[in-house]
DNA sequence: TATTGTTATACTCTATAACTATA
DNA sequence: TATAGTTATAGAGTATAACAATA
Protein backbone atom coordinates (compact mmCIF):
# COMPACT_ATOMS: atom_id res chain seq x y z
CA UNK A 1 0.00 0.00 0.00
CA UNK A 2 2.93 2.59 0.22
CA UNK A 3 3.24 2.48 -3.57
CA UNK A 4 1.48 4.31 -6.01
CA UNK A 5 0.01 1.85 -8.72
CA UNK A 6 -2.92 2.33 -11.68
CA UNK A 7 -5.73 0.30 -11.35
CA UNK A 8 -6.61 -0.58 -15.37
CA UNK A 9 -10.09 -1.44 -15.95
CA UNK A 10 -8.55 -5.14 -15.97
CA UNK A 11 -8.28 -4.97 -11.79
CA UNK A 12 -11.95 -3.35 -11.20
CA UNK A 13 -13.98 -5.74 -9.25
CA UNK A 14 -16.90 -7.93 -10.86
CA UNK A 15 -20.43 -6.83 -9.36
CA UNK A 16 -20.93 -10.21 -8.21
CA UNK A 17 -18.24 -9.83 -5.62
CA UNK A 18 -19.50 -6.78 -4.15
CA UNK A 19 -20.95 -8.07 -1.13
CA UNK A 20 -23.85 -5.19 -1.54
CA UNK A 21 -24.81 -6.38 -4.69
CA UNK A 22 -25.46 -10.35 -3.59
CA UNK A 23 -26.89 -9.59 -1.10
CA UNK A 24 -29.89 -7.36 -2.42
CA UNK A 25 -29.91 -9.24 -5.31
CA UNK A 26 -30.96 -11.96 -2.88
CA UNK A 27 -33.06 -10.69 -1.03
CA UNK A 28 -35.28 -9.22 -4.35
CA UNK A 29 -35.09 -13.01 -5.42
CA UNK A 30 -35.89 -14.53 -2.29
CA UNK A 31 -38.63 -12.24 -1.86
CA UNK A 32 -40.07 -12.64 -4.81
CA UNK A 33 -40.39 -16.54 -4.53
CA UNK A 34 -41.99 -15.95 -1.24
CA UNK A 35 -44.65 -13.36 -2.24
CA UNK A 36 -45.29 -16.41 -5.05
CA UNK A 37 -45.89 -18.60 -2.70
CA UNK A 38 -47.90 -16.43 -0.62
CA UNK A 39 -50.38 -15.09 -3.85
CA UNK A 40 -53.04 -18.58 -3.02
CA UNK A 41 -53.82 -16.89 0.80
CA UNK A 42 -53.54 -13.40 -0.80
CA UNK A 43 -51.02 -11.83 1.52
CA UNK A 44 -47.53 -10.86 0.62
CA UNK A 45 -44.33 -11.39 3.06
CA UNK A 46 -44.69 -8.24 5.02
CA UNK A 47 -48.34 -8.94 5.98
CA UNK A 48 -47.16 -12.68 6.89
CA UNK A 49 -44.34 -10.86 8.79
CA UNK A 50 -46.79 -8.75 10.80
CA UNK A 51 -49.00 -11.78 11.24
CA UNK A 52 -45.93 -13.78 12.10
CA UNK A 53 -44.87 -11.52 15.14
CA UNK A 54 -48.44 -10.95 16.02
CA UNK A 55 -48.82 -15.28 16.58
CA UNK A 56 -45.85 -14.81 18.55
CA UNK A 57 -46.35 -12.82 21.13
CA UNK A 58 -49.49 -11.89 23.33
CA UNK A 59 -51.00 -8.94 23.78
CA UNK A 60 -48.41 -6.96 21.37
CA UNK A 61 -49.48 -3.01 20.83
CA UNK A 62 -48.99 -1.33 17.33
CA UNK A 63 -45.77 -0.21 18.32
CA UNK A 64 -44.75 -3.45 19.45
CA UNK A 65 -45.27 -4.94 16.38
CA UNK A 66 -43.66 -2.22 14.47
CA UNK A 67 -40.63 -2.56 16.69
CA UNK A 68 -40.00 -5.84 16.02
CA UNK A 69 -39.97 -5.85 12.65
CA UNK A 70 -38.29 -2.15 11.91
CA UNK A 71 -41.03 -0.41 10.73
CA UNK A 72 -42.28 2.91 11.24
CA UNK A 73 -45.34 3.21 13.44
CA UNK A 74 -46.85 5.08 10.91
CA UNK A 75 -46.73 2.33 8.32
CA UNK A 76 -48.08 -0.48 10.59
CA UNK A 77 -51.63 1.58 10.79
CA UNK A 78 -52.12 0.92 6.80
CA UNK A 79 -50.70 -2.64 7.41
CA UNK A 80 -52.70 -3.37 10.53
CA UNK A 81 -56.11 -1.43 8.13
CA UNK A 82 -55.80 -4.28 5.33
CA UNK A 83 -55.32 -7.12 7.85
CA UNK A 84 -58.54 -5.77 10.21
CA UNK A 85 -60.85 -4.70 6.82
CA UNK A 86 -60.04 -8.91 5.78
CA UNK A 87 -61.04 -10.04 9.25
CA UNK A 88 -57.32 -11.02 10.28
CA UNK A 89 -56.52 -9.74 13.09
CA UNK A 90 -58.69 -7.45 15.40
CA UNK A 91 -57.79 -4.22 17.62
CA UNK A 92 -58.90 -3.35 21.02
CA UNK A 93 -57.48 -0.42 23.61
CA UNK A 94 -55.26 -2.20 26.51
CA UNK A 95 -57.22 -2.13 29.68
CA UNK A 96 -54.25 -0.97 31.37
CA UNK A 97 -53.47 1.92 29.18
CA UNK A 98 -56.12 2.71 26.39
CA UNK A 99 -53.47 4.53 24.25
CA UNK A 100 -52.49 1.66 23.02
CA UNK A 101 -54.25 -1.18 20.83
CA UNK A 102 -53.62 -4.50 21.14
CA UNK A 103 -53.37 -6.82 18.59
CA UNK A 104 -54.73 -10.67 18.35
CA UNK A 105 -55.15 -12.55 15.41
CA UNK A 106 -58.98 -13.88 14.62
CA UNK A 107 -59.69 -17.23 14.27
CA UNK A 108 -59.51 -16.69 11.01
CA UNK A 109 -56.52 -15.34 11.18
CA UNK A 110 -54.94 -17.62 12.36
CA UNK A 111 -55.81 -20.51 10.68
CA UNK A 112 -54.63 -17.97 7.43
CA UNK A 113 -51.42 -17.52 9.43
CA UNK A 114 -50.38 -21.39 9.73
CA UNK A 115 -50.73 -22.37 6.26
CA UNK A 116 -49.33 -19.38 4.58
CA UNK A 117 -46.36 -19.83 6.93
CA UNK A 118 -46.11 -23.63 5.86
CA UNK A 119 -46.05 -22.58 2.30
CA UNK A 120 -43.30 -19.78 3.37
CA UNK A 121 -40.97 -22.08 4.85
CA UNK A 122 -41.03 -24.23 1.73
CA UNK A 123 -40.41 -21.61 -0.23
CA UNK A 124 -37.26 -20.28 1.93
CA UNK A 125 -35.99 -24.51 1.42
CA UNK A 126 -36.45 -24.87 -2.13
CA UNK A 127 -34.46 -21.77 -2.11
CA UNK A 128 -31.78 -22.39 -0.25
CA UNK A 129 -31.43 -26.32 -1.23
CA UNK A 130 -28.34 -26.10 -3.70
CA UNK A 131 -26.80 -25.42 -0.63
CA UNK A 132 -27.80 -27.79 1.61
CA UNK A 133 -28.92 -28.37 5.28
CA UNK A 134 -25.65 -27.56 7.02
CA UNK A 135 -24.98 -24.74 4.48
CA UNK A 136 -28.24 -23.38 4.80
CA UNK A 137 -27.91 -23.63 8.34
CA UNK A 138 -24.88 -21.68 8.06
CA UNK A 139 -25.97 -18.95 6.12
CA UNK A 140 -28.79 -18.47 8.25
CA UNK A 141 -26.31 -18.51 11.16
CA UNK A 142 -23.80 -16.11 9.63
CA UNK A 143 -26.55 -13.58 8.71
CA UNK A 144 -27.87 -13.32 12.55
CA UNK A 145 -23.86 -12.53 13.32
CA UNK A 146 -24.42 -9.98 10.95
CA UNK A 147 -27.10 -8.57 12.89
CA UNK A 148 -25.89 -9.29 15.97
CA UNK A 149 -23.72 -6.09 17.19
CA UNK A 150 -26.49 -3.84 16.14
CA UNK A 151 -29.37 -5.38 18.15
CA UNK A 152 -26.95 -6.04 21.46
CA UNK A 153 -25.73 -2.03 20.62
CA UNK A 154 -29.35 -0.82 21.19
CA UNK B 1 -43.48 -33.92 6.66
CA UNK B 2 -46.52 -36.95 6.15
CA UNK B 3 -48.16 -36.16 9.29
CA UNK B 4 -50.42 -33.11 9.99
CA UNK B 5 -49.07 -31.44 12.92
CA UNK B 6 -51.14 -28.52 15.37
CA UNK B 7 -48.78 -25.31 15.34
CA UNK B 8 -49.10 -23.65 18.72
CA UNK B 9 -48.47 -20.10 19.47
CA UNK B 10 -45.47 -21.33 21.33
CA UNK B 11 -44.26 -23.05 18.15
CA UNK B 12 -44.34 -19.75 16.08
CA UNK B 13 -41.07 -19.29 13.91
CA UNK B 14 -38.98 -16.51 15.94
CA UNK B 15 -38.94 -13.68 13.23
CA UNK B 16 -35.07 -13.73 13.43
CA UNK B 17 -35.28 -17.34 11.93
CA UNK B 18 -37.14 -16.59 9.05
CA UNK B 19 -34.38 -16.02 6.16
CA UNK B 20 -36.24 -13.53 4.56
CA UNK B 21 -35.98 -10.81 7.62
CA UNK B 22 -32.41 -11.93 8.25
CA UNK B 23 -31.04 -11.11 4.49
CA UNK B 24 -33.27 -7.63 4.28
CA UNK B 25 -31.97 -6.15 7.81
CA UNK B 26 -28.58 -7.45 6.58
CA UNK B 27 -29.30 -5.66 3.67
CA UNK B 28 -30.70 -2.67 4.96
CA UNK B 29 -27.80 -2.22 7.62
CA UNK B 30 -25.24 -2.83 4.98
CA UNK B 31 -26.83 -0.37 2.61
CA UNK B 32 -26.60 2.23 5.72
CA UNK B 33 -22.99 1.44 6.33
CA UNK B 34 -21.41 1.42 2.84
CA UNK B 35 -23.67 4.91 2.27
CA UNK B 36 -22.08 6.14 5.12
CA UNK B 37 -18.73 5.45 4.05
CA UNK B 38 -19.30 7.13 0.84
CA UNK B 39 -20.61 9.92 1.71
CA UNK B 40 -17.51 12.07 2.14
CA UNK B 41 -17.59 11.33 -1.77
CA UNK B 42 -20.74 12.74 -2.12
CA UNK B 43 -21.84 9.01 -3.90
CA UNK B 44 -23.91 6.23 -2.68
CA UNK B 45 -23.95 2.88 -3.02
CA UNK B 46 -26.10 2.61 -6.06
CA UNK B 47 -23.82 5.46 -7.46
CA UNK B 48 -21.01 3.84 -6.85
CA UNK B 49 -22.19 0.42 -8.67
CA UNK B 50 -22.94 2.49 -11.76
CA UNK B 51 -19.17 3.72 -11.56
CA UNK B 52 -17.98 -0.06 -11.30
CA UNK B 53 -19.80 -1.55 -13.95
CA UNK B 54 -18.48 1.42 -15.91
CA UNK B 55 -15.04 1.75 -15.17
CA UNK B 56 -15.09 -2.59 -15.43
CA UNK B 57 -16.97 -2.75 -19.16
CA UNK B 58 -15.42 -0.56 -22.03
CA UNK B 59 -17.73 0.99 -24.46
CA UNK B 60 -20.95 -0.04 -22.58
CA UNK B 61 -24.29 1.34 -23.26
CA UNK B 62 -27.08 2.24 -21.06
CA UNK B 63 -28.94 -0.51 -21.48
CA UNK B 64 -25.71 -2.78 -20.92
CA UNK B 65 -25.14 -0.74 -17.44
CA UNK B 66 -28.70 -1.22 -16.31
CA UNK B 67 -29.30 -4.85 -17.49
CA UNK B 68 -26.14 -5.51 -15.23
CA UNK B 69 -27.18 -3.78 -12.51
CA UNK B 70 -30.70 -5.30 -12.77
CA UNK B 71 -32.22 -1.44 -12.84
CA UNK B 72 -35.06 -0.43 -15.32
CA UNK B 73 -33.51 1.09 -18.22
CA UNK B 74 -35.86 4.62 -17.54
CA UNK B 75 -33.97 4.71 -13.84
CA UNK B 76 -30.71 4.68 -15.29
CA UNK B 77 -31.62 8.26 -17.28
CA UNK B 78 -31.57 10.12 -14.18
CA UNK B 79 -28.65 8.11 -12.14
CA UNK B 80 -26.38 9.32 -15.27
CA UNK B 81 -27.94 12.56 -15.72
CA UNK B 82 -26.70 13.33 -12.02
CA UNK B 83 -23.36 11.30 -12.54
CA UNK B 84 -23.20 13.51 -15.68
CA UNK B 85 -24.07 16.79 -14.41
CA UNK B 86 -21.01 16.15 -11.74
CA UNK B 87 -18.79 15.46 -14.71
CA UNK B 88 -18.13 11.76 -13.51
CA UNK B 89 -19.13 10.13 -16.21
CA UNK B 90 -19.70 11.34 -19.90
CA UNK B 91 -22.51 10.07 -22.56
CA UNK B 92 -21.85 9.82 -26.40
CA UNK B 93 -23.69 8.53 -28.98
CA UNK B 94 -22.40 4.89 -30.32
CA UNK B 95 -20.44 5.17 -34.02
CA UNK B 96 -21.52 2.11 -34.82
CA UNK B 97 -25.44 2.50 -34.02
CA UNK B 98 -26.44 6.10 -32.74
CA UNK B 99 -28.79 4.94 -31.11
CA UNK B 100 -26.79 4.18 -28.04
CA UNK B 101 -25.22 5.74 -25.65
CA UNK B 102 -21.64 5.05 -24.78
CA UNK B 103 -20.94 5.55 -21.24
CA UNK B 104 -17.77 6.08 -19.95
CA UNK B 105 -15.74 7.79 -16.80
CA UNK B 106 -14.13 10.97 -16.99
CA UNK B 107 -10.21 11.56 -15.78
CA UNK B 108 -12.48 13.03 -12.78
CA UNK B 109 -14.80 10.19 -12.42
CA UNK B 110 -12.22 7.46 -12.67
CA UNK B 111 -10.14 8.82 -9.61
CA UNK B 112 -13.25 9.38 -7.36
CA UNK B 113 -14.34 6.10 -8.58
CA UNK B 114 -10.68 4.43 -7.41
CA UNK B 115 -11.23 6.37 -4.05
CA UNK B 116 -14.85 5.70 -3.02
CA UNK B 117 -14.49 1.99 -3.96
CA UNK B 118 -11.53 1.64 -1.55
CA UNK B 119 -13.85 2.99 0.88
CA UNK B 120 -16.63 0.88 0.52
CA UNK B 121 -13.87 -2.27 0.08
CA UNK B 122 -12.73 -1.48 3.88
CA UNK B 123 -17.04 -0.17 5.11
CA UNK B 124 -17.42 -4.00 3.69
CA UNK B 125 -14.61 -5.91 5.36
CA UNK B 126 -15.42 -3.81 8.64
CA UNK B 127 -18.85 -4.99 7.63
CA UNK B 128 -18.05 -9.19 8.19
CA UNK B 129 -14.99 -8.51 10.34
CA UNK B 130 -17.17 -10.82 12.98
CA UNK B 131 -17.25 -13.72 11.07
CA UNK B 132 -13.97 -13.93 9.76
CA UNK B 133 -11.76 -14.22 6.74
CA UNK B 134 -13.09 -17.76 5.46
CA UNK B 135 -16.68 -17.23 6.73
CA UNK B 136 -16.75 -14.42 5.15
CA UNK B 137 -15.61 -15.86 2.06
CA UNK B 138 -18.40 -19.02 2.20
CA UNK B 139 -20.99 -16.18 2.90
CA UNK B 140 -19.87 -14.58 -0.25
CA UNK B 141 -20.03 -18.05 -2.01
CA UNK B 142 -22.97 -19.22 -0.60
CA UNK B 143 -25.01 -15.79 -1.89
CA UNK B 144 -23.32 -16.41 -4.94
CA UNK B 145 -24.66 -19.86 -5.08
CA UNK B 146 -28.38 -18.58 -4.46
CA UNK B 147 -28.26 -16.15 -7.47
CA UNK B 148 -27.01 -18.92 -9.79
CA UNK B 149 -30.08 -20.35 -11.02
CA UNK B 150 -31.64 -17.02 -11.85
CA UNK B 151 -28.98 -16.17 -14.26
CA UNK B 152 -28.05 -19.03 -15.96
CA UNK B 153 -31.67 -19.54 -16.94
CA UNK B 154 -31.88 -16.33 -17.90
C1' DT C 1 -45.33 17.04 29.32
C1' DA C 2 -44.89 12.59 27.04
C1' DT C 3 -46.80 8.69 24.39
C1' DT C 4 -50.08 5.87 21.09
C1' DG C 5 -52.42 5.84 17.21
C1' DT C 6 -53.73 8.52 13.34
C1' DT C 7 -53.67 11.60 9.20
C1' DA C 8 -51.42 14.38 5.80
C1' DT C 9 -47.50 15.12 3.23
C1' DA C 10 -43.29 14.41 0.76
C1' DC C 11 -39.54 11.91 -1.01
C1' DT C 12 -37.38 7.80 -3.05
C1' DC C 13 -37.49 3.78 -5.88
C1' DT C 14 -39.71 1.23 -9.28
C1' DA C 15 -42.77 0.06 -13.28
C1' DT C 16 -45.57 1.28 -17.51
C1' DA C 17 -46.73 3.77 -21.48
C1' DA C 18 -45.76 6.80 -25.01
C1' DC C 19 -42.65 9.79 -27.63
C1' DT C 20 -38.06 10.65 -30.72
C1' DA C 21 -34.45 9.27 -33.33
C1' DT C 22 -32.32 5.88 -35.28
C1' DA C 23 -31.94 1.16 -37.33
C1' DT D 1 -41.13 -2.84 -37.67
C1' DA D 2 -38.02 -2.82 -33.80
C1' DT D 3 -34.68 -0.71 -30.49
C1' DA D 4 -32.14 3.04 -27.27
C1' DG D 5 -32.89 6.77 -24.81
C1' DT D 6 -36.14 9.91 -22.89
C1' DT D 7 -40.24 11.82 -20.51
C1' DA D 8 -44.42 11.65 -17.85
C1' DT D 9 -46.97 9.30 -14.67
C1' DA D 10 -48.46 6.27 -11.13
C1' DG D 11 -47.65 2.95 -7.55
C1' DA D 12 -45.30 1.13 -3.70
C1' DG D 13 -42.47 1.98 0.64
C1' DT D 14 -40.63 5.08 3.94
C1' DA D 15 -40.01 9.25 6.86
C1' DT D 16 -41.53 13.69 9.16
C1' DA D 17 -44.78 16.71 11.24
C1' DA D 18 -48.87 17.62 13.49
C1' DC D 19 -53.17 16.32 15.79
C1' DA D 20 -56.51 13.83 19.36
C1' DA D 21 -56.89 10.89 23.19
C1' DT D 22 -54.75 9.29 27.09
C1' DA D 23 -51.17 8.92 30.60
Amino acid sequence: MSTKRRVPSAEVRAHDDVLGYLVKHVQLLLEQRTDAALAPFGVNARDLGVLRVIAAGRSSSQQDVAGVLGVDRTSMVALLDALEARGLVSRAPSESDRRRNVVVLTASGRGLFQSAEAAAVDAESAFVAALGSTGAARLRRSLRVLLEPETSRR
